[in-house]
DNA sequence: GCGAACCTGCACAGCACCTGACTGCATGGA
DNA sequence: TCCATGCAGTCAGGTGCTGTGCAGGTTCGC
């Protein structure tokens, strides 16, 4: 609601920076700065408060893209705004399949910006499930905890996200396969225990703290 | 556990209802449908059996809140799972969350809507006997006094609800039988000695404070 | 002290689940 | 076009838990 954001800004032009802090602050928001790639993974990541990205996509010393890639592997879910020069429109694809969810290209206009962040904030969606140090994430189909990552096939990631919706709590069996399977295929009742191991070995492969426990004659749960 | 749940679906669009309607039925529930806030007020109300209802915000003829509103005033207390647009989420403020309900953006994950109404179900069903410092929870299927907690099997969890539906009273030697061999399963008589006494192990581990008792000739009880 | 009700420990069969490997299919690159 | 790769789903075989019943001991009521 109307209250303070804290936006973090990476961005290596400094007048681009000056602009967008400037009206930023003048809208009552907090900015948290990172002049390139590596101070962007320093300054932005999970616990750094921010709720909101703005990513200059062509950075000196990396991708603004793959800035989004390492901060959301690192657990941070804010919404992205990407800046990009007007002769790379093209890659406004990219940018979304990245994990971004908006882009404004330069030059632009500072009000549309602010706009722009401010929308961001509010449809952000409600945090992705993490669970004592598990983290799921939609954009690479990947699961991590700490700085370890393993990426899932879509299946396995559907199966672990249907679980872990609520850790501690038991998901049936039948409910496991209903969200995994969706379009009513029907699979084979020993189909579910072969993923339930394959993910077993994968989160084996993270150190997981969790572990994916069998709740015999009931279903599955992550603790 | 667990059985059937009767799902009542408020949603205009024939595409999300087919998605929807699929995934419930794999779950094993069954499912009351409306197409709009007029049939919600007809099919789902208070003695149509609907014990979740999952509402679409953006109705054609109506708000899905006003239908929300609508059912509640008609005397009908089911848990609500409110389907909102992705473009609406502020909307959330209006606070829906008043009755313990939930909401889920769209576009949703099937998996994510499954167990967030199996979960709505569970938390609005009987509440069951926190008295005495033993706490039954039907979510992990499992038993906890204090900190320490023990899971049980299905049966060993029926069969001590059975006996825990209010403590101090005495549940009668075929009362409990019956609830917890539900489909008119004949059992040795002798069977539920030794369930009872593996819940006697089991809550001995947990240091239970309450005793669980024979009433010769009778019964068992708590104290 | 006697019989019925109940407790206890054990044994066993079935089944839920685990495991590792295999097949078929789709995809993408050489 | 063909091959390599990876994913989805299946299968057969093994393992251990759960549910069940039995046999014998113990307690309670009379």
């Amino acid at each position: 609601m109307g209250g303070m954001t804290v936006v973090g800004i990476c961005e290596d032009d400094p007048d681009v920076r000056r602009v967008l802090t400037d009206a930023l602050k003048m809208g009552g928001h907090r900015v948290v700065i990172a002049r390139n790639g590596r101070e962007a993974v320093e300054n932005l990541g999970r616990d750094s408060g921010v709720e909101v990205l703005v990513l200059d996509i062509g950075l000196p010393d990396a991708d603004g893209r793959d800035v989004c890639h390492a901060l959301r592997a690192a657990g941070q879910h804010a919404p992205v705004l990407f800046l990009t020069a007007f002769d790379a429109v093209h890659d406004r694809v990219s940018g979304f399949h990245a994990g971004g969810d908006d882009y404004v290209v330069k030059p632009f206009a500072i009000s549309e910006v602010l706009v722009r962040i401010e929308s961001l904030v509010r449809r952000a969606r409600p945090q992705p499930e993490s669970t004592s140090g598990l983290v799921l994430n939609p954009d690479r189909v990947s699961v991590h905890v700490g700085d370890r990552e393993v990426t899932l096939t879509p299946t396995e990631f559907r199966l672990l996200a249907a679980i872990a919706v609520e850790p501690g709590s038991i998901v049936r069996r039948r409910t496991a396969v209903a969200a995994a399977w969706p379009d009513g295929a029907i699979v084979n009742e020993n189909t579910i225990d072969s993923y339930i191991r394959r993910l077993r070995v994968k989160l084996a492969l993270i150190d997981s703290p969790v572990e994916l426990a069998t709740v015999r004659g009931v279903g599955f749960t992550l603790r």
